[in-house]
RNA sequence: GGGCCUAUAGCUCAGCCGGGUUAGAGCGCUUCCCUGAUAAGGAAGAGGGCGAUGGUUCGAGUCCAUCUAGGCCCA
């Protein structure tokens, strides 16, 4: 082991412009390419896998996209700290209609005819283009916040091994029987021609006014026909009534056959009892009956334009409520998914009158070739005019319109292709149940609930840019599911390896049924796109086709983390979990944070036509990305919808980097200005005990540190690194100046010691900084060391360090000192005037060290501390009161009582007996010492404050000598005042020339040496010829720098 | 309409899981103090009784129920 060649410490700046700062840092980690060392330097460890969510990047980033990019990057930074590989491969997602929705827009289109008029290929083109437009402003955005992430080994979902990828893993669900085409209802689009996705479904509810009718179904079977009542239903779609098959009730609701009279004019009407009131006139009940009674009741309906053979019964279903309406629900099993479930139960036919573009089949009378939203002012007219109207009225309620087009949906049954992940169900509850969420509540929360109420997922789309979906059929409908181009060219027998597996180029592609010998077609859908995204964890290798995948696979699966924001609960957190069950029966992730929204200052959503838009790039370049990052790891809860503004994020600066900051040009100062050898560090137990304590902090804070972060929790690891900041900088470094102004080793060394370890604990969530104070702490010094803090060892706790006892001390010494600052400040006497003494009431007193007494009696310019104890005892007031937390786990429910009896007590008395004895008789009860709070103060002629039970107080007493004293300080500081003012340095050695008033040169002249001692002065002389000046002590001073 | 989250000082938030009796921090404001690292630091003051109501308990921001408002997700 050769000698180490270490180098002085350089000075610091205390002024530091941190965004300028970061970009040296930027330019620094990529000339050495820090990143890639950082994660290689671990590649024989342990992986700890991590899963990038891929944004498409046909939008520009927003301030939102840093918030989870933070996340995705600290704990990723920690693990590799700890020891792990943690490989982080980007992603881009690139399909689905939000893309195709852009390029039309872009392209001024109109529908799907505009682009099957433009061409598909040249259609997908501009998409594939289009999504790689703002592919730099994310990778810049990422680069500048100091996101890890590995852009040049990206996976695209529109690249053709993804593609095969998901085909493969397709045909593995296909050949389980879970891809199945089927005939449901879903929210469709007429005027665009397609269905929509949830997602989109989602964008677009908004309120109208409709008509809301109560009709009359009049029975026509069973004792309630001879009753000649009607059946009274509500519906606001007038417009499906020309399709109604049959009336649902619950079979457990009851029902009444109310004779209802209205101006001599009376009739029965069968509604749930529970929603009477909607209907007029005065009320008999005839008859009381459970809905399951009114089962296969026959009834009339109110048009017959359209032929619906064996239908128009009442039927039950479980869904029916009593919220709203009548209790008895319209069924139209081509409109409504509950409506076609429950008919297709009863094998009801579903008849469907309306044509895909929302029109009714010509031949219709009335409503033949209007559009369904229009036909229901003329139905009601018939209604009204056939006397099956009973009550008419507008109701406003929000209804789903297409996104783009604003046209009304229609729930519309219609061929889709779906996973049946219903019959997965169980294995997905298993499997979250098994998932750790942050918050946990979402687990059984918002998703649980989500999974328990699971639905097959529909996966197809009638569209053109997406993965196309790998089914090939023939006309008498064999299919096959494709997993590769290598299977489509051996079954088209041409080699097909470098056909873009996109439309239109695959669905030229004809193959041979090898039942039938027919030719077998693509099935024209392609898939949702939240798939491809699912689809990620094994895709992203080009799994299982290419070489070398499986291994990678295989190390990086399940993920030990991901996270996004709350809104991909049901989106991307849903697809993964959902794909890797279906096709591995396990999950692809172990831990998801789930993250709240991002905010504008004042609570509301960031919009565009809200103007209340933070551009991210602008943010990091006024604030610092480290600033930005810490306002979001650490300022507020991670799940919680947050606030962004410039003032939050400027307190961060101010109140945790810059105070970072200038601790660290603080100790470069010193350790410049006394040329500090870390060589010569004292032992830790040879050093006073502030450096023992602070040490001890220290390794409190690396356990606390690592235990939050280990467990996601960025906001505790924030906490606890802030208030260690504050230890240190405003306790230990303040109330240790004196030494490194002496050049202390043990005060250096602890320093050294401190800031090296929590510029490690800080670097995973301010990475910039922490490098920046890494090369000059470290690599200044020391040209061996590693080159990054992001090359290093996560710290690990010495607790034979952490002394609690000692902790408790420092506490209690900073609790006094506050005390006396109060009393000192309520006294109107100067810090700068000594006091002769304290008086000190605390129950740790007596065992409390010398030096930490010496701590307080300088902090608050006191000569002697006493303990109020040994004061006489008629200086001294007692004061009691209950302790309830005692009491109460005692006693119970008579605190109240013996909390009386403590307060009737004679307090002086009480206390010496409990301190005499350890414990005293209160009337029945026997009580403790620690069953009282008890506070003692002073009498008079003292300057006292007392908080929990806990005193100070100052003897005001001046005497000549302190007085002497007192001026003595203030003379020091008006020359330290001018050393600082002339520019000297600080360890400039200089010579004085002064003149007073006469007790100034008297105090002067009494402490000449401890001033000259104070600030540097080799000789003192007093100039009475000097003009006094106009200041409050006289004092004229000049300064000359010694040679 | 359903589910979930949030509600504590003018503002931003902690405290609530495991209840203990003058409710905390920071920012801002007023007054003052200290300072040869600090764009800092310290003290005092004004300012809230913890969204509302009801309950459990000797005792409730803290537990339970209902409700209100806002947000998110879903229909």
């Amino acid at each position: 082991m050769g000698v180490l060649l270490l180098m002085p410490f350089r000075a610091i700046s205390a002024a530091v412009d941190l965004p300028a700062l970061e970009h040296e840092i930027l330019k620094f980690w990529r000339e050495n390419d820090i990143f890639h060392k950082s994660v290689d330097a671990r590649s024989s460890s342990a992986p700890w896998s991590f899963y990038e969510g891929p944004p498409t990047a046909n939008g520009m980033p927003g301030t939102h996209h840093i918030e989870a990019r933070v996340f995705k990057d600290i704990f990723p930074r920690f693990q590799t700290m700890k020891g792990r590989h943690v490989t982080r491969k980007a992603g881009w997602d690139c399909h689905g209609l939000p893309v195709e929705i852009a390029v039309e827009k872009e392209l001024g289109f109109n529908g799907k005819g505009d682009i099957e008029k433009f061409g598909v290929a040249e259609f997908n083109e501009k998409c594939r283009a289009s999504v790689q437009r703002h592919v730099s402003a994310f990778s810049d955005m990422t680069d500048r916040m100091g996101f890890w992430v590995d852009f040049d080994q990206a996976y695209w979902t529109m690249s053709p091994e993804y593609v095969e990828s998901v085909w493969w893993s397709l045909k593995e669900i296909w050949k389980k029987g879970l891809l199945v085409q089927d005939h449901r209802v879903a929210p469709y689009c007429p005027r665009c021609g397609t269905g929509l996705s949830d997602h989109e479904l989602a964008q677009g509810y908004e309120s109208v006014v409709d008509p809301s009718v109560y009709v009359r179904f009049p029975i026509t079977s069973g004792e309630l026909a001879a009753l000649k009542a009607c059946l009274l239903v509500w519906t606001t779609t007038p417009w499906t009534l020309v399709s109604n098959t049959a009336i649902a009730v619950h079979p457990d609701v009851e029902y009444v056959a109310v004779e209802t009279t209205v101006d001599d004019s009376s009739e029965v009407l069968i509604v749930a009892e529970a929603l009477l009131d909607s209907v007029k006139g005065d009320k008999k009940i005839l008859k009381k009956m459970l809905g399951r009674d009114l089962e296969r009741v026959r009834y009339t309906r109110p048009f017959d334009y359209v032929e619906i053979p064996d239908a128009h019964y009442v039927v039950l279903a479980t869904y029916v409520t009593t919220e709203d309406g009548t209790g008895l629900v319209h069924q139209s099993p081509a409109f409504g998914a509950d409506d076609l479930a429950i008919c297709r139960a009863y094998g009801l036919p579903v008849v469907n009158p309306i044509a895909p573009d929302g029109t009714f089949l010509p031949e219709l009378p009335v409503v033949g070739g209007s559009f369904f939203k229009d036909a229901d002012k003329a139905l009601v007219k018939e209604l009204a005019k056939s006397g099956a109207l009973y009550k008419h009225q507008p109701y406003e309620h929000s209804y789903p319109h297409c996104w783009r087009c604003h046209t009304a949906l229609m729930y519309y049954a219609q061929p889709s292709w779906y996973i049946r992940t219903t019959s997965i169900k169980d294995a997905l509850l298993r499997e979250n149940a098994a998932t750790d969420w942050h918050p946990e509540t979402i687990k059984d929360g918002r998703y649980g609930d989500w999974l328990n109420n699971n639905i097959d997922w529909a996966l197809s789309r009638n569209r053109y840019w997406g993965t196309p979906l790998p089914i090939w059929r023939c006309e008498n409908k064999h299919e096959i599911c494709v997993d590769s181009l290598k299977e489509l060219g051996e079954l088209a027998g041409k080699d097909l390896s470098n056909l873009d597996p996109h439309r239109p180029y695959v669905d030229d592609i004809e193959l041979t049924c090898t039942e039938c010998a027919s030719v077998m077609r693509r099935v024209p859908e392609v898939i949702d796109c939240w798939y491809d995204s699912g689809a990620m964890p094994f895709a992203q290798w080009g799994y299982p086709h290419k070489e070398g995948s499986l291994e990678k696979f295989e190390a990086a699966y399940p993920a030990d983390f991901i996270c996004e924001a709350i809104d991909q609960t049901r989106g991307w957190f849903y697809t993964l979990m959902t794909i890797g069950t279906l096709v591995f029966d396990k999950s692809s992730y172990k831990t998801v944070l789930c993250l709240g929204h991002i905010l504008d200052k004042d609570g509301r959503k960031m919009s565009k036509h809200l103007g209340n838009v933070l551009e991210p790039m602008a943010l990091m370049d006024q604030h610092g990305a480290d600033a930005v990052r810490w306002f979001m790891l650490a300022a507020g809860s991670p799940w919680a919808a947050r606030r962004v503004g410039h003032d939050a994020i400027n307190e961060v600066v101010r109140k945790t980097l810059l105070t970072y900051w200038n601790t660290v040009s603080f100790h470069a100062l010193y350790a410049q200005a006394s040329k500090f050898d870390l060589r010569q560090s004292p032992p830790l137990t040879d050093r006073p005990l502030m450096d023992r304590w602070i040490i001890s902090e220290l390794n409190l804070l690396i356990a606390e540190v690592d235990r939050a972060l280990t467990e996601f929790d960025s906001q505790g690891a924030g906490r606890a690194l802030a208030s260690f900041i504050d230890d240190l900088s405003n306790w230990y470094v303040r109330r240790s100046r004196r030494r490194f102004w002496d050049g202390d080793l043990a005060a250096m060394a602890t320093l050294h010691e401190c800031l090296l370890t929590l510029t490690q604990l800080l670097a995973p969530m301010v990475p910039f900084i922490t490098e920046q104070v890494w090369q000059e702490l470290v690599r200044a010094s020391d040209p061996r060391a590693l080159a990054s803090v992001h090359l290093s060892d996560f710290p690990i706790a010495d607790t034979s360090a952490i002394h609690n006892e000692l902790r408790e001390q420092v506490a209690l010494t900073r609790r006094i000192v506050e005390l006396g600052r109060a009393a000192r400040a309520e006294s109107g006497v100067k810090i700068r005037q000594p006091l002769g003494r304290a008086l000190i009431a605390a129950s740790g007193w007596a065992g409390l060290p010398a030096q930490m007494r010496e701590q307080i009696a300088d902090e608050l310019n006191v000569i002697a501390l006493e303990d109020i104890a040994n004061a006489d005892g008629d200086l001294v007031d007692i004061s009691i009161k209950a302790n309830f937390k005692t009491l109460g786990a005692k006693f119970g429910g008579a605190v109240q009582e013996i909390a009386k009896a403590i307060a009737a007590s004679d307090a002086t008395s009480l206390v010496k007996n409990l301190r005499a004895s350890g414990k005293a008789s209160l009337d029945t009860w026997e009580i403790f010492l620690e069953d009282l709070v008890i506070t003692e103060v002073p009498k008079s002629g003292w300057m006292v404050t007392s908080h929990d039970g806990e005193s100070v107080a100052l003897d005001l007493a001046l005497t000549p000598a302190l007085i002497l004293a007192g001026h003595a300080r203030e003379v020091i500081r008006s020359i330290q005042e001018r050393r600082k003012s002339d520019g000297l340095e600080i360890s400039d050695r200089i010579t004085i020339v002064w003149n007073a008033k006469p007790e100034i040169a008297d105090a002067i002249n009494e402490h000449l040496a401890h001033i000259q001692d104070e600030v540097l002065a080799h000789s003192m002389s007093h100039d009475r010829e000097m003009s006094l000046d106009e200041n409050e002590l006289g004092l004229t001073l000049v300064l000359t720098k010694s040679l």
